[in-house]
DNA sequence: AGCCTTTGACCAGCG
DNA sequence: TCGCTGGTCAAAGGC
């Protein structure tokens, strides 16, 4: 009942609640206690539900209250009618005809307005489920929007194998370019930031002799930027599953048939999983991937065909809303519909209720529905003045016929059921419309609350205005009721435990997260034994197989030789164009800078890399298990710093870069020189545009001291180079003022920054070419940097990445 | 002498 | 607040 009461009169309800609410809302804010706050946020939660159940039904409820109120008005009227009948058939005088009268008038107008409030209710409905619908919809779409689904990439990508290390592009931008210039467009995808994605290449290989034979072979993926700059690089290598030759045999005698009729192929899917990146600011654009020779050796493997397999994972808070998505759907279009529900309140409460309180009555407190309160108010209060009128003639006749005293009157009136102390009394409550309100429709919430009904000015004498004022009390006296919030939290209990339920029925619905499939990542023989499975596991990459070590010694010899070869591979891969997919081929500076990184890295040597670094700390970091070194460009006021992890024997494991330097690399003429011949081979590289003419000739001048160095070095630890390794730059360093932002904008931000940083782009090719030609100058820098400027300003600040 | 590495101490962020 | 961890400092020593 008193939720009907309550729900009778949404308006004030509402208000009340928004009242609540904002009680509720302020211990929010100012306790942080966790127990307070979840208490308080669980009871919240089941109000604001509670609430919404309630709001949406309210035009119902207040329909019903209001038609079983009239009715019990009426069966009242027709009561005291028929008594006040029955006394005046005692005395004589029939008025019998008006009374009948003013009952039909009263039920036509109880229609009338059953009308109006049916109409009322059904806007309401219709508003509360427009903006429940749209609630909805913003919710949805809000998760959503916050939400980013996983990107899931497996495209097919195509190694031109016309180059010396053949390598494939794929871009998100759409499509992909392998040999240059065939781009076929895909639809754009990008891997939203914070996603933290994995690269892998699926090769389907013959299993031919030749790349049984082949061996391990090394795949490069890096990650570039639309300006062609490698963010993260990372190299593995792979090789054709091992099976002896009886295992062979005896697959082909099983599978013979398929393999006669075509069906299956003698072929070997290999995953690689070559690189895991958390996406940043910097965007991933594209990512190449490049297959290198096992060093020692310039054959490729045969492919049939090769994809790029991408798969990114939400972060973690965002994952766990997918995973909830259902809930987190619901929950939001609760909070969703509630703000809009208190924005119709506040903005346009007319709107919300045009109709509905105006027939209950106002609401005294509520200071909007003024003008609607016309035609039917006026005439049922008319209406009720009359009878009033007509009853009081009565009574009066009454009286004076029986001549006693008005106490006793009333009395005999108040015996009927009703307290009617006050009716001559001035000042207090007009009695009939108390006596018919608490006989109708309130018998309960009458009691007690009254004391501040008196203070009331409206009911102060004015007899005209009972009617109002009749129903002004008893909305008074609804309001009053002391404590409305015990059904209320009776039931939000309920309805809270309900909505758990159903929240649980929800989360067990869904829940599909995407899991990257393990991949198998097994060397058999001929993969050369120490850092590999090393390096590899220590990456807690794939598990690492060593089938067989009958070749290893052999690599060994191989391992010593490498490096030449290694690097031959290198250079010659420096001058290659690969054109990234809708963007403009890239620029030779950016071949040079993957070339260092890759130098670096895929090829584990000393991690010279043309800079002067000087070593400022180490640590042995948890999780890997060779310590890290740190780094500082011994260039003053250039704050590159790198982390280099590299085993015992020296073999670099990943090289994280932070900063971006202000200066060229220093030239042969200061320390370098003095170094070692690697710094001197990595300028070398750097002047990717004489590489390709003099690598060979230079090559032949480096190997010979690199060979001695790297022998020496390997010969340290008899193992070889390393196989995994992967190097990342981070732009997030303080210092640089090009931290977090797109390389293009490197351009326009500091123009003495950029424009040494310029300077060290064209210085570092032509500290390449001066690498051969000793002479080295600023002015040939500014000049080298007029041509490059020309050539493709966009790459500006590739060489920031100073690999 | 200058620069580098080594290495323990120190510090800041985080759970 | 404490302990852990990663990053840095700085003294000591080597080349
Ligand atoms: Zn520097």
């Amino acid at each position: 009942m008193i939720t009907a009461s309550i729900s009778k009169y949404p308006s004030i309800w509402i208000k009340w609640y928004i009242g609540k609410l904002n009680e509720n809302q302020k211990p929010f804010l100012l306790l942080p206690k966790p127990y307070n706050f979840v208490s308080k946020l669980v009871n919240f939660h089941a109000d604001l539900i509670y609430n919404c159940i309630v709001c949406i039904f309210s035009p119902f409820y207040s329909l019903l209250s209001f038609a079983s109120e009239f009715f019990h008005q009426e069966t009242k009227y027709t009561a005291v009618e028929s008594s006040e009948l029955h006394q005046q058939a005692h005395h004589g005088g029939g008025t019998t005809t008006t009374t009948t009268t003013t009952t039909t008038t009263i039920t036509g107008l109880f229609f009338k307005k059953l009308g109006l409030g049916l109409l009322s209710a059904a806007y309401l409905c219709i508003v509360l489920f427009l903006v429940l619908i749209v609630a909805t919809v913003l919710g949805v779409c809000l998760v959503k929007l916050w939400v980013e689904e996983p990107v899931v990439v497996r495209e097919n990508v195509h190694f031109d194998y016309t180059e010396e290390n053949p390598s494939a592009v794929f871009s998100f931008d759409g499509g992909m370019s392998g040999f240059v210039g065939r781009t076929k467009r895909n639809k754009h995808i990008s891997v939203p930031v914070g996603h933290m994605f994995h690269v892998s290449l699926l090769l389907v290989m013959p299993e031919s002799d030749f790349n049984t034979q082949l061996g391990v072979f090394q795949l490069t993926a890096e990650l570039l930027t639309g300006n062609g700059n490698v963010i993260a690089k990372s190299s593995r290598p792979s090789m054709l599953r091992f099976r002896s030759s009886p295992i062979r045999l005896a697959r082909t005698l099983m599978m013979g048939l398929p393999l006669v009729l075509g069906v299956s192929d003698e072929t070997q899917s290999i995953i690689v999983d070559i690189l895991r990146h958390k996406e940043e600011y910097r965007r991933t654009k594209a990512i190449r991937v490049t297959m290198h020779p096992r060093s020692g050796t310039s054959s490729l493997p045969q492919l049939y065909e090769a994809q790029i397999m991408i798969k990114s994972r939400l972060p973690w808070s965002k994952e766990v809303v997918r995973n909830w998505k259902w809930t987190f759907y619901v929950w939001v279009s609760i909070y969703v519909y509630i703000v809009l529900l208190m924005f119709l309140l506040c903005c346009y409460r007319r709107l919300l209720f045009l109709v509905t309180p105006d027939l209950f009555g106002r609401g005294g407190e509520l200071p909007r529905e003024e003008p609607p309160r016309e035609h039917d108010e006026s005439e049922i209060s008319e209406l009720l003045r009359k009878l009033r009128r007509r009853r009081r003639n009565k009574r009066k006749a009454i009286s004076d016929h029986d001549d006693d005293g008005d106490g006793v009157e009333e009395t005999i009136v108040g015996s009927s059921g009703e307290t009617i102390n006050t009716e001559d009394v001035t000042g207090s409550v007009p009695v009939e419309q108390v006596d018919e309100d608490s006989g109708s429709a309130m018998p309960s919430p009458t009691t007690g609350s009254f004391h501040w009904l008196s203070s009331l000015p409206l009911d102060q004498g004015n007899l005209n205005d009972a009617p109002d004022s009749s129903l002004k009390f008893k909305n008074n006296a609804t309001l009053a009721d002391p404590n409305p919030l015990p059904p209320y939290s009776a039931s939000l209990n309920q309805v809270s435990s309900n909505w758990h339920m159903v929240k649980g029925g929800n989360t067990d619905c869904q829940s599909i997260v995407p899991v990257l499939p393990p991949i198998d990542f097994s060397f058999p023989e001929e993969f050369s034994k120490g850092q590999n499975a090393k390096s590899i596991e220590s990456r807690s990459f794939n598990d690492v197989k060593m089938v067989n070590c009958s070749l290893v010694n052999v690599n060994k010899v191989e391992m010593m030789q490498i490096s030449h070869s290694d690097e031959a591979g290198d250079e010659s891969t420096l001058p290659k164009n690969v054109t990234l997919g809708g963007d403009i081929g890239r620029q030779p500076v950016m071949e040079k800078d993957q070339k260092e990184t890759l130098l670096a890295t895929g090829v584990v040597r000393t991690s010279e890399d043309g800079y002067n670094w000087r070593k400022y700390g180490q640590k042995q970091v948890k999780g890997s298990e060779y310590p890290r070194s740190y780094y500082k460009c011994t260039q003053p006021n250039c704050q590159v710093k790198k982390k280099v992890e590299r085993s015992h024997d020296g073999q670099i494991t990943e090289i994280i870069y932070k900063g971006t330097h202000n200066h060229s690399k220093p030239h042969l003429g200061r320390r370098a020189s003095g170094l070692s011949t690697d710094e001197m081979s990595d300028m070398g590289e750097a002047g990717e545009n004489y590489a390709k003419l003099e690598g060979s000739g230079w090559k032949n001048v480096q190997p010979g001291a690199k060979d001695t160095k790297h022998g020496l070095d390997w010969k340290a630890d008899g193992l070889e180079r390393t196989s995994s390794t992967s190097v990342v730059t981070e732009l997030s360093d303080p210092m640089s003022t090009n931290k977090g932002k797109p390389l293009c904008a490197f351009e326009a931000e500091d123009t003495p920054e950029h424009s040494s940083t310029l300077a060290s782009n064209d210085g570092d090719e032509d500290g390449t070419t001066q690498a051969l030609a000793p002479a080295e100058d600023d002015a040939e820098d500014d000049e080298s940097d007029s041509k490059r400027r020309f050539s493709g300003a966009v790459f500006g600040g590739e060489e920031m990445l100073n690999f």
